[in-house]
DNA sequence: CGGATTAATCTGCCTAGGCAGAGATTGCCG
DNA sequence: CGGCAATCTCTGCCTAGGCAGATTAATCCG
């Protein structure tokens, strides 16, 4: 199914700019809210991927976030700096490292919850509950789309131009 | 409306995850499309957004793809290098810099529509078209809440933290 | 007209993210 | 058992993006 036709592609009516531009601006406003709280937004999703699935690795979370392993390592660096995250050497595979969250952490993380789910009904003021849902399917269908072709889910490493 | 409840959020069952999720897979797999053709995705972006509106100003532009104004005039630097855009004072308003595709640079743009557009395609081939429009209303009611949420329309500089 | 305010771009500096490769450990297979 | 490839994390280095302030130009208003 052809959706686009290069002869009539323009930036406007492209999902890839909307996609874009939507997740920027929801990220933007997430961000403002972790203002003064002493967290920036990737410390804050991966101490929220620690809390719903604890003894998770270092890489499993790359790979959930899409972040780069070496940038990862250095936010860790700062988390279990700050008492909020724990490293641990697994017994079974000692090349791994497994997270856990401090009780600390489990409160930082706890307290901006309620911030974050106010802001992002806020941005879906105007959608139904219904609306809401389909959106979820819609762009879960599209990234299980992505995944499959993408080489390796994500842990492909991008070449930059000069 | 309120969609999602503190008690119950989980990052799996989050519109703002997926988002984030779904253009960051996206922007990854276009990246790699621009292997070998000498142009990064911003600076495409860029080259479109001039075919399309020609004498666009730097700061409409940096607005429209939310990129920070810095940046931006390096960006702008590298492409008058290569020969893909002019700039020229408007006689006008003496500061602004009116932006105009070169020959050299609507080719280069035009070069890569097919290509991009592909890949759009490809990535949408789960969806029909009704799903596709639909797809494209949800984002743009959302983007159009969170614009008007915002103070100043993108040009509002982020804090980050140590 | 003149001073103050606003607007648009550009420069300097810093940080987060991205890539390559090192070091350590495990699993595979002859 | 021994060597080789694969896996996982971490370190070093570089670049793009982000912020602040400087610069230039226009506009407002008395």
């Amino acid at each position: 199914m052809k959706h686009y036709d290069p002869r009539t592609y323009t930036v406007d009516n492209s999902v890839g700019y909307l996609l874009r531009r939507c997740s920027s601006l929801l990220r933007d406003d997430l961000e403002q809210a972790f203002d003064g709280h002493g967290l920036t937004f990737v410390q804050w999703v991966t101490l929220m991927r620690l809390r719903d699935d604890p003894a998770l690795t270092a890489g499993d979370i790359c790979r959930d976030l899409r972040h780069d392993s070496g940038a990862f390592t250095r936010v860790l660096d700062h988390l279990e700096e700050h008492g909020l995250v724990r490293r641990e050497r697994s017994e079974a595979d000692r090349r791994v490292v497994l997270l856990h969250l401090t009780a600390e952490g489990r409160r930082a993380v706890q307290e901006m919850v309620p911030i974050v789910v106010g802001r992002l009904n806020d941005a879906l003021q105007d959608l139904s509950a219904a609306e809401i849902v389909t959106f979820g399917k819609l762009l879960r269908r599209m990234i299980e789309r992505l995944e499959s072709a993408a080489p390796c889910a994500g842990m492909v490493r991008k070449g930059l131009k000069p």
